[in-house]
DNA sequence: ACGACGGCCCTCG
DNA sequence: ACGAGGGCCGTCG
């Protein structure tokens, strides 16, 4: 376990639920502007679901983005903590937007 | 040390 | 609205 992945499932484990946060938001947090594919590069290799809610790091423009058991999956984990999606967008977005960079 | 790759992001047509 | 292209940064070979 690197630094940088220690960083990144710390700061993701606080997030509510029914609430998201952003690939570049996580990289925000972590004072590593710009690492937000690297983000998901560790969010990928997770295993601990229940201790690491990975699946509430969606993409910056509203989209669902990926998920190592797969999108429908994480739709449905979304869907369960009451978030509601469009066509894999999330609605409501500003309203449940969860801003990590400033809960650290 | 190096190159390739990604659960990304931004800009430009 | 939507796609293409380039940039970015940590990992793994």
């Amino acid at each position: 376990m690197t630094k940088f992945q220690e960083k990144v499932l710390n700061c993701i484990k606080i997030i509510p639920k029914g609430r998201v946060t952003t690939y570049n938001e996580v990289a925000k947090a972590i004072k590593m502007l710009g690492s937000a594919r690297a983000v998901g590069g560790v969010l990928k290799t997770n295993s601990q679901y229940s201790l690491y809610p990975c699946y509430r790091v969606i993409r910056s423009n509203r989209e669902i983005g990926g998920y190592n058991r797969g999108v429908a999956e994480k739709k449905r984990l979304l869907i369960k903590d009451g978030i509601k999606i469009l066509k894999n967008k999330v609605l409501n977005f500003e309203n449940i937007f969860f801003e990590l960079s400033k809960k650290i």
